[in-house]
DNA sequence: GCCGAAGCTGAGCGATCGCTTAGTGCGGCC
DNA sequence: GGCCGCACTAAGCGATCGCTCAGCTTCGGC
């Protein structure tokens, strides 16, 4: 498979867009604090240290802990909805492209898990306009499954009864790879997303394609 | 359905084995805020706050804030366990016991959203010993589940390429469910189950039983 | 060679944390 | 009725939190 949203799926940390360099390492070092230990138990001071700064210094590149995490979040959130809309916008039938949603998901929920963890389990820790903020991001991935799930539909490829619930159980399915994927276990990024992928063609009553995945 | 396991799935809070009556207070107490803020951005003056009580009342009937946790935990998670060995060791074939499992773990997560919420996404906050001690819970939670599905593999009821792999996925859909499901949404627990469970037959490739669920 | 801006540090502010201690109110037992 | 023990509170301890500020260093422009 070789989306366009597939040239950061490798191994570089994808914060090139932060600048300046210091302002980058601060949010990198945001990023694994908030992932190994969780928004509130993270401390400023901790994640000055990894950065290898006093904890004075987080305060000249952003305002508060906080805007680290929305940074983060943001950030996290736009590389999501642009990967499931380069699936679902691409060429192919709508199984295809329901399984190059779900592998390179999920591809990128194990293969970057620090970031992905940050983004899928802090967004409580957001104050509310921030949250609304990222909020409208989640909906628009909802939609770009969803519509690759109608498109199935409307072609006879999917048997589906419920389209919400549906949706709503693939995204699950995926984003909880955050949660429990180990990389120190048994399977790669890779590996995970072509299972997934062929559970959720299960799921949506489509003919196995075989190799709708990398 | 009727297995032993459902009788406590209904809307009492299922804590009548933590006595005295302040204990338990505190603990449900407890459960409530950590469900909504998360572990480390509770105090110990908001627990108490919840149960009418001084904060220093917390601490005679627990030693720390973690023996908290811990005790909620473990209770979560002996309870998650009797609901799927329950199904795993009922009656009737492969098919019927997981959509037993998945219909009954489902609804447990969406009634329970907010006991499930800590249990299942709070276990990092936990000390390495009581950590452990809750990983074995979920060991057994899992091999109950990928022993169903070994069950409908040698029957020849389910056809499915990577046991572990979708033992994994199916106890990740459930769980995920405490992250997502909103009490105030358009579903109820009983209809996420009728839906989480056909769509994991779907995924082993059974043939849908069609009422499998209650 | 001088200067101002920018990046960063050491020290520390007020607030709040988990938890402790001294003491109070009260119900049951002889 | 006097007394003991237990559940609980008011007050506060030391530690640590997010964040601030005065001052130091560095470096480009002239």
């Amino acid at each position: 498979m070789s989306t366009a949203a597939e040239t950061t799926g490798g191994d570089i940390e994808p914060w090139e867009e932060v600048t300046p360099d210091a302002a980058r390492r601060l949010l990198v070092a945001a990023v694994e604090a908030f992932a190994e230990r969780g928004y509130h138990a993270t401390t400023t001071r901790d994640i000055a240290g990894r950065a290898g700064m006093s904890p004075a210094a987080l305060y000249i590149h952003y305002k508060t802990k906080e805007e680290l995490l929305h940074r983060i979040s943001r950030i996290g959130h736009d590389r999501a909805v642009a990967i499931l809309r380069a699936a679902a916008q691409g060429e192919g039938s709508a199984a295809e492209r329901l399984a190059d949603a779900v592998s390179s998901f999920v591809r990128w929920h194990a293969g970057r898990r620090t970031t992905a963890r940050v983004v899928q389990y802090e967004l409580d820790a957001l104050g509310p306009g921030a949250r609304d903020e990222i909020l409208t991001l989640r909906r628009q991935c909802d939609a770009a499954v969803r519509g690759i799930i109608d498109d199935g539909v409307a072609s006879g490829e999917f048997d589906v009864p419920d389209v919400k619930g549906t949706t709503l159980a693939v995204l699950s399915l995926c984003i909880d790879v955050a949660r429990w994927f180990n990389v120190n276990g048994p399977r790669t990024p890779d590996e995970v997303g072509a299972l997934y992928a062929d559970l959720v063609l299960r799921m949506v009553g489509a003919e196995p394609t075989g190799a709708a995945q990398k």
